[in-house]
DNA sequence: TATTAAATAGGATTAAATCCTATTTAGGTG
DNA sequence: CACCTAAATAGGATTTAATCCTATTTAATA
């Protein structure tokens, strides 16, 4: 719980106790739960709390990393035809995905990846990939300065 | 449009005007378009072509190893409380995310990742981790034997 | 060319995310 | 410690994406 604290004062975050329990059923639960999932867990505590507000603060944590959005972002499905080996940069801002490759003069570091044995024996791996986020560089100075606060547009900057 | 033929013929996936389309707008386009951006283009084409079709048509081609469903898998929004360094799998057929470790003796090979300086530069890159897509083994095991077909609910196995 | 399983269209439904507005409250300030 | 205000919440409405359902059409094969 230290770094909750800590990342909400440092994010001028207000502490609410909605705010702990929705941060302490995270960090409880074993998988990857969806803001629903938490909000069926925390509605125990708080009978009226709002979906909304699980989504919110869960993307507010995210915003001040104190836990990570992973697959996916929330936004619809999307596709990709190049068949080569390639990673991806997502922007959590614009939500515009960039194709890159390791540095050229470099190996591509999936080549020397080393899977678990147990996972390598009982998983089918159909795609290995690279994936990073952050903020393009149009996003990036469209938000400097910017403070981190619950009302936000669609999330986003 | 080699590779469309074959594995259509491969996975006994019908040719049709509708996928040709469908296959030829995805590969033309620059970025990583969701359903409804390959929908209105090739609504060019076709003007009565239905939004579901193109969906489940993309989400074949997938499952043909075509293309790739790229983040988000179309999906709700899942988070992760777990600030170490760790890697995802995510099971295409039950959605569920597991956590790895590289082989614990062998380095994290995103430790010895160089990326394009350009990128490097610009960007803000606030995440980075190793995506593996497939099948989980209890999914794996469930779907031996069954031929891809569009008539799947959810779309899943 | 006849057959049939597979694919499509189009509208209905479901589900997730977000919006909107009134109300409440955390945290700073006098 | 009470007040003040910006920030957060609740709850319902709306939007958007994905999927479902069913009647119709069609690609592939024999």
């Amino acid at each position: 719980m230290d770094l909750f604290f800590e990342k909400c004062r440092e994010n001028k975050l207000k502490i609410t106790p909605q705010r702990v329990a929705i941060y302490k059923a995270l960090t409880a639960s074993v998988s990857h739960p969806s803001a629903e999932q938490i909000h069926k867990e925390v509605k125990k505590l708080f009978p009226n709390l709002s979906l909304d507000t699980v989504n919110r603060t869960l993307v507010t944590f995210a915003g001040a990393h104190m836990i990570d959005v992973v697959e996916g972002h929330g936004d619809s499905r999307r596709f990709d035809p190049n068949r080569e080996a390639h990673h991806h940069f997502y922007c959590v801002s614009c939500r515009k995905i960039f194709d890159f490759q390791a540095d050229s003069f470099q190996a591509d570091p999936l080549d020397s990846l080393v899977l678990p044995r147990e996972m390598e024996e009982k998983f089918l791996i159909t795609g290995k990939r690279i994936c990073l986020t952050g903020y393009c560089d149009q996003c990036r100075s469209k938000m400097a300065g910017k403070k981190l606060t619950l009302v936000a547009v669609k999330h986003r900057i």
